[in-house]
DNA sequence: GATGAATGAGCCTTCATTCAT
DNA sequence: TATGAATGAAGGCTCATTCAT
């Protein structure tokens, strides 16, 4: 019936049950069971249980590495650092799970040979947005700034309101962190 | 010579291996070879491997939970504030690589009796730093200086500059935010 | 470009890696990624794994069957036995993977429907090369003689020298065995 | 009830499933059900299933290490080499299963770490058994004889006579090839 | 206080094979 | 002539846990 699809289907069961449980803790097994089929029919489609992490990071990772690639010809401005965070926010709000998966799974992720990768988009960033001599504090406020996109979201999920209006709010703070870490060097 | 502290030792050899590697990924077999014990013998002083971990907790996190009571009893102006963060930070900093795992083992910790635990007093902390009926942005800048207190010493590894530094520059950072939630409602 | 072929590639590539390998640890999947086709092409030419091998030992141990049958229309003089093992040193020599691969998998042959077919060939062999009546030791004589053409040419990979040479040092001691237990009886 | 000796019994049953069936044939569960043990309680007593094989073969290949230990500071007699011959054959007589798994097996030995071992020590029989510049046809001579006495017992299962007959007449068949090689070079 | 021995459940992975297209 | 997709069985191995000693 559902005919070529399975690779999806693998994919979207799979984000699904390691955000919500964690890597480890989710068997192929119980992502086969979920899509009544043999845990074999998942090695047709992956070649091991990390390969079917490692394909969700290739395809919802994507428009953070585009991001980052146009951001890398802009100019340092105040003005473009805000529209990074901006578009930022909307990348991650559109991958939500994967993030997710990402902040509460960090132990597994770092010797996963995707850890590395991961953690260089994140310095890569870091870079786009703090100045290249700022104060240690300054630093500082530009880390908070990603961290707090990064896990706000699910943070927040025990405070009222719409998710929409929190994204909003969160971006907020992290465009105030950043403006206060901008006093540009002379 | 090692005797009657056993039980000790395990807890020190558990939390650094758990840090290190996440508390999946940590087998009681490794824990054991570590001390030159038996996995038998890990048994005798604790019922479980999460009741080890547990353990850890509970003698780990009891500063902070000291900290807390005592701040409800004071009021909450901007000083106070700012002495719960200094203290939060020490206490932080002196239990590091259990928060440290923490942090990057948050999958796991939530099914975990102790998850709840945790962010109880999480809670807690946001609740005294806070105020009341503070607004969305506000709410999230709290969120965010108590989240930069707990990752921002990990993050900053790979910067430059002695530690005790670095947590002063976290610390500025994280007043700066609850300072900006502040502005008193009259 | 490769029109028809198939069935000979795959026997090609199935010898070489059974041969080099094993039959037990050589996959169907390993066989049918060093021809570039899937698997289910291999199943289109033969009907299982066994059926492969068994493809190989008819095509190649034609020689050796046609000699058995020659020789035993021959009288059974110390010349045909010396003429017989010539001829068999060169069948050997011509289908050396396949032999190779006979005697280091054994084991495997043994349950796979081929093994007695092998086996009887070999006590056909043993029947022309030793008298009827012959002393335990002779007979242990032409065995050896057998086994040691058989095995002779990969053990003495280690040594120096050209592998035709070898071959006759081989022939030569084999020929020095049958003729020992050549005492005819009168 | 059986205590204590457990790892023996595994050791006892592996090694007569691997003789009978081959190492990759013969499979954990197999060797666990025969002894009513889990696979689980194998893992106690060895680390892995290639472990359980190095056991044996440490353990029932001493005598022959000895022997060639012994041989090394012989001169090279004939007188010597018969004698290593005979105390050869004893050994291989009694530990015989161990023997006819390493002829049956040897594709699978090849690439199990003990491959290289096995080899290194038939190497070192054969430079006590051969002269040191003998020529190509001598050198097949000894190793003919190792080759008969290592095969010769399986081979003549089907071969009518008493065991301890036939074990003498391989020997008696080696020492005769040996004794060929041995035209003193002066 | 600790060990030796074992278990039951489960894990990831591989394999030969099938079948509709 | 082949492929794409899937299966059922099995394999080696690891883990937390138990219990008699």
């Amino acid at each position: 019936m559902t005919r070529g699809n399975t690779r999806q289907r693998i994919q979207d069961v799979a984000l699904e049950l390691f955000a919500e449980q964690g890597y480890e803790k989710t068997s192929l097994r119980e992502i086969a069971e979920n899509l009544e089929v043999t845990k074999a029919a998942l090695y047709y489609h992956f070649k091991t249980k990390e390969d079917i992490l490692i394909s969700l990071f290739q395809d919802l990772t994507r428009p953070m590495d585009e991001l980052i690639e146009w951001a890398q010809t802009q100019p340092h401005t105040l003005e473009t650092k805000q529209e990074i965070l901006r578009r930022y926010s909307e990348a991650l709000a559109s991958a939500a799970p994967l993030f997710r998966f990402i902040q509460e799974n960090q132990a597994t992720l770092r010797d996963l040979s995707i850890g590395e990768t991961f953690k260089d988009r994140m310095l890569r960033m870091l870079d786009l947005i703090k100045e290249p001599e700022a104060a240690l504090a300054d630093q500082v406020r530009c880390l908070s700034a990603l961290l707090t996109m990064h896990a706000g979201m699910f943070l927040l999920k025990d405070v009222e309101g719409d998710p929409e209006e929190k994204r909003l709010a969160v971006l907020e703070v992290a465009f105030d962190l950043v403006s206060q870490a901008h006093h540009v060097t002379r």
